[in-house]
DNA sequence: CTCCCGTACGTACGCTGTACGTCTCGACAG
DNA sequence: CTGTCGAGACGTACAGCGTACGTACGGGAG
């Protein structure tokens, strides 16, 4: 058994929440999962948000944020966010716990600095490029958790509506649209929105340059 | 003292929530400050989880939808998507609960249907529709939660960037736009990411009718 | 050798949700 | 009036949580 590190330590964490959830993770939990008394983590990680913090950094981190300069921005763009949504795939439901946590170090900041870069030599100005980016980061963030069932709002997480779940006296919509609701192919409809923002950025951005 | 009963733990579990956060709540605080034992919530409410889900239902009754069923499809998205975005305003401590529940209940159901009608009325096929309220629940619930701090990817819930925070050599781009990283009028953003998406969704609509 | 420090670990405190048993009190039948 | 009964309030108890604190050990420095 090698020794305790911080790295063993998140490693553990990140095994666990993917495991059993994030409702799972206790520090009791991952020392036993490292046959390790509880009190040893506290020498390589101060508590437990600190270990939090460092899942959402490895994460992030292990996210591969390819981008050709050369490029029109728009496939520049569409593909940072789909990288993004790559940490959906990659560790489902360590996703809410990357996404709530403000990251002060470089592996936060890189993807809003790409970004940034992405918009500014796109020839969007400053506020602009700032308000763009936010609109992105809020479809992104929430497409995300949508998809990872944290905002379960009529996603399909586990078989979302059951005939008789609805009136369709009350909700005549929601009834005959029930099929379409209860299937949801996530990459296709997270493209199809991506797609329809920067379209509609696209159109501002030439129909001010005419 | 009025009696207990579950509309005042309710409104209690509110309160608290809005007054010292969502991690505040358990049922002994509730208890005390309804100067109870904790035990006797438990003959009103099954246990913690249905409580938070009372709340998210009872927040989520209190929006106002109005709906004008002759105005144009695009002023009534934006209505309904700003009236959403009240629960910001009017609870903002609890926007995380509201938003993480599945209602399936009235009060969870009625905002899907009104939106999910005015999407089908405007002309929209079924999957078609389905698709586009996807779309907007993604970057509603995205701002709602940025905006309250849940998701705090730059965006300023108590000055997020500090000078000497970020290295410019690093991250030139965060580094000349913090001014605007560090302010952000929310109103104002969110509603110009709800026309980029209700303007790029209209083009969709005209360019398929011609 | 001694000393010292980093690491591992046990114990303990105050907190959590809630299962279970008990007590009290108002309503109603006889 | 009295006996019964049900509902609601409440105390106790248990398993689990994060972590502050004290202790023990093992290896490098002097």
């Amino acid at each position: 058994m090698p020794p305790l590190n911080r790295s063993r330590i998140v490693a553990a964490a990140i095994d666990l929440i993917e495991r059993e959830g994030a409702d799972a993770v206790s520090m009791r939990r991952i020392a036993a999962d490292l046959e390790v008394g509880v009190m040893s983590l506290y020498n390589h990680v101060p508590n437990k948000s600190a270990l939090l913090d460092a899942v959402s950094e490895t994460i992030l981190s292990e996210v591969e944020f390819t981008d050709d300069p050369a490029a029109p921005w728009t496939g520049r763009v569409r593909m940072q966010a789909q990288a993004f949504r790559q940490i959906a795939h990659t560790h489902p439901r360590s996703t809410m716990v990357v996404v709530s946590r403000q990251l002060k170090s470089a592996a936060g900041m890189l993807p809003v600095e790409r970004a940034l870069s992405t918009l500014r030599e796109a020839g969007f100005g400053e506020q602009e490029a700032v308000q763009i980016f936010r609109v992105f980061i809020a479809y992104v963030i929430g497409s995300l958790l949508r998809e990872v069932g944290v905002t379960p709002t009529f996603a399909p997480v586990h078989g979302a509506i059951r005939p008789g779940d609805v009136d369709p006296e009350l909700f005549p919509e929601i009834g005959a649209l029930a099929p379409h609701l209860s299937a949801c192919d996530h990459e296709a409809e997270f493209d199809f929105g991506l797609d329809l923002l920067i379209e509609a950025i696209a159109g501002r951005l030439a129909q001010r340059t005419t």
